[in-house]
RNA sequence: GGCCGAGUAGUUCAGUUGGUUAGAACGCUAGCCUGUCACGCUAGAGGUCGUGGGUUCGAGCCCCAUCUCGGUCGCCA
């Protein structure tokens, strides 16, 4: 019944004409030209093609057949009388000789419309994923997807670096994201863990002599989602390489990204090596964010000494404010109210502003508080008529973050203040070793404890005397940032068992701490560890950046929703009580209301 | 867990101060149409207005509760 077909449905071309040919795909539409003719579009992974039937027999069978079911068609293609430009195979049809149902769609109507299907509720999209795909425009997502990531594989086996898989049942990690958990049916009481990273075993495998590691990665991480943070589990593009500076590692980077984002982005243009660094302190104080959005030319200046005792009330003293100014503002008050209340919602805190007008005065919002120090604004902020102030006030955090996401909104909507169409790639350094905890009030990591201090053994021991501060002791670690986004974080590791004991130390803890937590490295490392330094970019944030997407699910081939749920398999769901038996689990859960 | 937004036909949406039989487009069904390609034309079917309660002579609309989805904050070494 079934033949293989002899060619795809993007293929056909006029010097195919008055050849035989089979095709095979989905039902795509049906157009009834008149009772005596029927246009059907037959499409497949690679394209569609025209079906045209114009005998009666034919026209009654193709008729029965339910849109989006498969069907083969054998017969003989014919040049179009009237052609289609917009298509691939517009030139040509195909006159059916004998058409057969492989597969028959058994509903008339379908959740949603194929063609349609990212107009859809989200939640009936994702519970049809399989009927969603067949959108071309989502499936070309998935083909991206696909080359980005061969892109990447090949380009850094080239680099030399060896593609190596690390377990997926490990052991459960006492830092950082909630671990997933899998109990042990032949240890009960015990359990694995998912690896929310590779981090351990690719320090392992630089310990073991492997110079140079890549992975495409799975991760697991047990965290609520966010649009651009798939819940539950991620893909990066880890890598570590052995007696390695920041400086090879970014060397590296700025080498393999650059090509498959112009190659394969929506934007041709991306940052060519070497990428701006800008130390975090820096990027704080000037971007009001760790993730600037380099493409847009705003920047925060602080205000506190300016506008502080205006008689504005969220400017009373003890608070920070700071400001971002934005000339040949042109805009509307609907639009100034707009940008505010969205960046009282990204920000969690309150944007206030005013303008200064061709005359040289301020206008609107706040202004009036400010007509005892008109000139000394003028002066301090370098304002010039026509220039709009987004102000915010708060604690130094609060009032950096609301001007940092002051700056991206008005960046991306005030015409003339950002040049969108390309990747700005920078990387964000010296990012703290140490921060005064808000809950303990007391020294604590800032990031990871695996980074290697800048300075040493000798610069904690410096601080341990008390004669360094040290919340200024930075790490060597790393951002890389792409258009506001953070791509990845990376860092020379700390192989050194003397410096890690020490690290932990200035925290309250010690050799017997780093032992419990990393056995396996802190053991390895007292064998003669190569110092070693690596990154792992987000693989589906670079596809969802070169995709243009707003959402990361548009990117993931089966995504699960907000909830970590997946609607398609409906996981996850309850299981037998005999596997509960078989692993030692009893259920103890929360009383419904 | 907090905050914001959404939930009306298979789908996307409209629905005025609370007032007759809840509309449109696409899709679906039937009919017409010989070159369509977002085909066109005519007709039809299709609704627990998320759910429960309340206010009212009367609720899609107002109030309360609740569920679901999305965004965001917390969280994400």
């Amino acid at each position: 019944m079934f033949q293989s077909r002899t060619n795809t449905c993007g293929e056909l071309r006029l010097a195919d004409v008055g050849k035989r040919v089979t095709l095979v795909g989905w039902l795509d539409s049906i157009r009834e030209v008149s009772a005596n003719l029927i246009f059907v579009v037959l499409r497949d992974f690679y394209g569609t093609t025209q079906i045209v039937a114009d005998c009666e027999e034919m026209i009654r069978q193709l008729k029965e057949i339910t849109r989006e079911s498969t069907i083969q068609v054998t017969g003989v293609v014919r040049e179009r009388s009237s052609r289609n430009p917009k298509q691939d195979t517009g030139d040509i049809e195909l006159v059916p000789e004998r058409v057969s149902v492989l597969g028959r769609c058994r509903y008339h109507e379908l959740p949603f419309q194929v063609n349609r299907s990212r107009e859809a509720d989200e939640a009936v999209r994702l519970k049809y994923r399989f009927l969603d795909l067949r959108n071309p425009e989502v499936k070309r997502n998935m083909v991206l997807r696909s080359n980005v990531v061969a892109a990447l594989r090949a380009s850094m086996i080239e680099h030399g670096f060896l593609e190596i898989t690390t377990p997926i049942l490990t052991a459960s990690s006492p830092e950082g994201a909630r671990d997933y958990l899998v109990p042990a049916r032949n240890h009960p009481g015990k359990f694995y863990a998912l690896p929310q990273a590779p981090q351990q075993f690719k320090q392992l495998l630089m310990t073991a002599g492997f110079d140079r590691y890549f992975q495409i990665a799975p991760c697991f991480r047990d965290e609520d989602a966010r649009a651009d943070r798939s819940p539950g589990e991620f893909y990066q593009l880890d890598m570590e390489m052995a007696f390695a500076t920041q400086e090879d590692v970014f060397a590296v980077i700025e080498d393999v990204l650059p090509p498959v984002f112009e190659k394969y982005g929506a934007y041709h243009r991306a940052s060519s090596a070497p990428f701006v660094r800008i130390p975090y302190r820096e990027a704080m104080d000037k971007y009001g964010s760790d993730k600037p959005d380099l493409r847009i030319d705003l920047t925060v200046s602080d205000a506190t000494d300016l506008l502080a005792g205006c008689g504005f009330e969220p400017f009373a003293e003890g608070n920070r404010i700071k400001a971002v100014v934005v000339s040949g503002f042109k805009e509307t008050r609907k639009f100034i109210d707009k940008v505010c209340a969205d960046v009282e919602v990204q920000a969690g805190s309150k944007m206030y502003w005013f303008r200064m007008d061709e005359n040289g005065e301020f206008v609107g919002g706040i202004s009036k508080f400010l007509s005892d120090r008109h000139d000394a604004v003028i002066t301090a902020l370098q304002l010039t008529p026509g220039c709009f102030v987004g102000l915010s006030a708060g604690t130094l955090d609060a009032a950096r973050k609301t001007a940092g996401v002051m700056v991206k909104t008005l960046g991306a909507r005030v015409p003339g203040h950002m040049d969108p169409e390309q990747y700005a790639f920078c990387w964000i350094v010296d990012f703290p070793m140490y921060e005064v905890g808000e809950e303990s009030g007391e020294l604590e990591f800032c990031h990871n404890p695996f980074s290697m201090p800048s300075g040493g053994l000798a610069v904690l021991e410096a601080a341990e005397r008390g004669e360094v501060d040290p919340l200024t002791i930075t790490a060597d670690q790393y951002d890389l940032v792409c258009n506001g986004v953070e791509l990845s974080s990376g860092a020379v590791r700390n192989h050194d068992p003397d410096i890690m004991v020490k690290a932990f130390e200035l925290v309250r803890l010690g050799e017997a701490d780093v032992k419990a937590k990393f056995p396996a490295m802190y053991n390895a490392f007292c064998y003669g560890a190569p110092p070693h330094a690596g990154i792992a970019p987000g693989v589906d944030r670079m596809v969802m950046l070169l995709a243009g997407e707003e959402s990361i699910r548009e990117i993931i081939p089966f995504p699960m929703n907000k909830n970590a749920q997946d609607l398609m398999m409906d996981a996850p769901s309850e299981v037998t009580q005999r596997q509960l038996d078989e692993l030692h689990i009893q259920l103890h859960l929360p009383k419904k209301e």
